[in-house]
DNA sequence: TTAATAAAATTAACATATGAATAAGGAAAA
DNA sequence: TTTTCCTTATTCATATGTTAATTTTATTAA
């Protein structure tokens, strides 16, 4: 590319991969992935099993919608997950009496005592990355994805 | 939970799902996602044979390896991403004479005219998050998150 | 050179992602 | 009340994610 193209090479550059914010977003989870991934298989859990069972652990029981939604998981994924976790013994199933619709869903003590059991292994390596790239730092990613995320319920 | 507590209160809140880095990645980057899949869906493209493409596009050829790790997909599913382009003519596939276990990809005529059709709408949907959550801030998120990608390779 | 080893791509098996369609219950309008 | 529309969860079909095993070719050691 030659200097005629100066002016546009801000816009240009924007279709980089290298520049796309989605495909470095990727990249940056999948790199700490890496760190958790040893310690799922451990335990026979895949990623999104543990963020059932993390969001159900810390919010309480909680209809599929909801579950979903914290997870982070699509709907169609969940009710597999779901039959998975119950099949395990992990989480309970219960009806809801208002909306016969719903489900409401909720972590076993078979799934608290595994939460448990997991979490001090779990937070080593949280611990081990937050000494690598520094607290400040990892907060300041945190509240400016956050921004991203906020954006479309303003 | 109360006042005693509030010394270990920056360890505890680590494990909460809101504040880890992992899961707001995964919604931060879906918070993007959703203004894109509209146009990939028009097009008849995956994210990631979207991806693919642009690599090819812009890369050059390529073996499969390295259009792994540029495209962020592992290489079992790269094989049947490849094999989806090549049978719509956007990609080709040819021999490394040198080694004889390699491929080398590459993008056609057709895939290079898909791309440059569905640019200028990208880039059209890439200026209003741009806009929307400002050049400073997004360049600012790139680096920080560059760092967390190019630590393993110090 | 031959045997052992490592690397690149593919295949296999199972789990999840995604969009569309379905089923069933609830809410609102006629 | 009944029809219509909306919501919630599930199922289906196809594509990708993930790990392990396999195949083919290079490389290295003996």
């Amino acid at each position: 590319m030659n200097k005629e193209n100066k002016k546009s090479d801000s816009l240009i550059a924007l279709f980089e991969t290298k520049k796309s914010l989605t495909i470095t977003l990727l990249r940056a989870r999948e790199s700490l992935m890496m760190s958790f991934r040893p310690l799922l298989a451990k335990h026979s859990f895949t990623e999104q099993q543990w963020r059932v069972l993390r969001v159900l652990g810390e919010k309480g029981p909680c209809d599929a919608g909801k579950l979903a939604t914290e997870a982070c998981i699509l709907s169609p994924s969940l009710s597999r997950i779901i039959n998975t976790l119950i099949e395990n013994n992990f989480i309970i199933k219960k009806e809801d009496k208002l909306d016969k619709r719903k489900i409401i869903l909720e972590i076993s003590d078979e799934g608290k005592s595994k939460l448990e059991s997991i979490k001090p292994e779990y937070m080593a390596i949280l611990k081990s990355i937050q000494k690598r790239y520094g607290e400040d730092k990892i907060n300041k990613i945190l509240k400016l994805l956050t921004e991203i995320i906020d954006w479309r319920s303003r």
